[in-house]
Parts: structure tokens; C-alpha cells; sequence
DNA sequence: GTTGAGCGTT
């Protein structure tokens, strides 16, 4: 039993996750711990952070330990106000190992090593989103590239518009780089942050010559 | 110091 000790508990094939949407950024495992303990065993609550700001995405991770117990769980704090946001408690569908999860249940033995020759191809499931361009420790502008681009990128594949508002971040972006008028209004004041004038200075006297003296000639 | 559709890390 020293090869099956992977990442979580040696009955990770009898266990059932749950997948709890809605959930506050500032709730932690614990606190969902104290709920999802009532309705059965639970054998690990995870909540998924940010790599680079450790925030967390807003939902968790359940585990139950019988099929029962999860399905009471998400009966019964499903629609739960859980620090002033109702959750939403149900089974999880995907994930890095979701081939292997059958109904919420990992239908795969783990304990027996497959020797060799099996499935030589190693299937990645990671998705390279993240792409060092060079990260500023601007506070505004690290949110809005993390939560901005990259939940936009996972919400909708639309590669267009994905490469066509990034085109704007690289630095073309135009007069207007606000994401909703919401978001601009919270972020910025009057939106006077730096008018471009667009027109030259109207009242700029380049053709016109230095007030010099009159005439320097006495 | 904010945000709010969705699916995961040692």
C-alpha cells in the first residue's frame, strides 16, 4: 500500500463528489465542512484557488463516502444560504479524472498497477491557459486579466472573441476597454481618467513664432 | 479593495 497513496484517501474509488456552485469567494472548507458533515461522511472538501492570487473560484469540491449521504447533501443544502450566498450543491460531471467517474462515482481501481502496455498515450487534460506575459503588480490590472480573460476563455470557446479582445489588451485596445458599463463605473470615476484628445490642441500656437522682443535691434 | 458562470488539487 505504498504505491495506491496518491493524493487523497485509499478509498478515493468509493467516494462521490459533489460539486457546490455559488459559493461565497471568502467561505472556506470548513465552513462547508460544517454543513456537508451533517448530511454523511465526508471524506475531503476542496475548494479550487487561483495559482497566482490564491483566491478562491467561487465553488468547492464534496466528497462523500456512500451515494446516499451525497444525494442527502445535495437535497438538503442545495438552495442553502451559506454566508449570504444560496449554493448550489450537485454532482460533479468533470474534472481531471472524469473519465473514470461514473454518475459522481470513480468506477477505477487504483490499487492495481497496470504493468505495462495499456494506454500509451497519456491523454493531457490540462489546458495551457495560463501564458507568462509578463504579470505587473497592479492590483487592477491582475484582476482584470485573471478574471476577466481567463473566465472568459473557459466560459466560451469562441476563439474570435477571444483573440479579438485580447488584441485590445496587448495595448490597441480602443478609447473604451470596459468589459460592461457596471464594471467601469465601479472602477473608475468619471471615466475622465485620461481624455485623449483626439483633436490637436485648438488653442496651440505652433505656427506662431516665439513672443521674442520686438525688435532686438535696439 | 471588487466580481458571480461554472467543474478540481496535492
Amino acid at each position: 500500500m505504498s504505491r495506491l497513496g496518491r493524493y487523497g484517501p485509499p478509498a478515493v474509488r468509493d467516494s462521490y463528489s459533489l460539486l457546490v456552485l455559488n459559493v461565497s469567494f471568502r467561505t472556506t472548507a470548513d465552513d462547508l465542512l460544517a454543513l456537508f458533515d451533517r448530511c454523511g461522511e465526508v471524506l475531503d472538501i476542496r475548494i479550487p484557488r487561483d495559482r497566482r492570487t490564491g483566491d478562491s473560484r467561487g465553488f468547492a469540491f464534496v466528497r462523500y463516502k456512500y451515494e446516499d449521504e451525497a444525494q442527502k447533501a445535495v437535497d438538503k443544502l442545495d438552495g442553502r444560504t451559506v454566508d449570504g450566498r444560496d449554493i448550489m450543491v450537485q454532482f460533479a460531471k468533470y474534472g481531471p479524472n472524469a473519465e473514470r467517474i461514473h454518475k459522481g462515482r470513480i468506477v477505477e481501481e487504483i490499487s492495481k498497477p497496470r504493468g505495462r502496455s495499456r494506454s500509451p498515450s497519456p491523454k493531457r487534460r490540462y489546458r495551457a491557459d495560463y501564458r507568462d506575459r509578463g504579470y505587473r503588480d497592479d492590483y487592477r490590472d491582475r484582476h482584470y486579466r485573471d478574471d476577466y480573460q481567463d473566465r472568459e476563455y473557459r466560459r466560451s470557446r469562441s476563439i474570435e472573441r477571444y483573440e479579438r479582445e485580447r488584441y485590445q489588451e496587448k495595448g490597441y485596445r480602443r478609447r473604451s476597454r470596459s468589459i460592461s458599463p457596471d464594471y467601469d463605473r465601479r472602477h473608475r470615476k468619471n471615466g475622465q481618467s485620461r481624455s485623449y484628445s483626439l483633436t490637436a490642441s485648438p488653442s496651440r500656437p505652433r505656427d506662431e513664432h516665439s513672443p521674442r522682443s520686438r525688435s532686438p535691434l535696439t
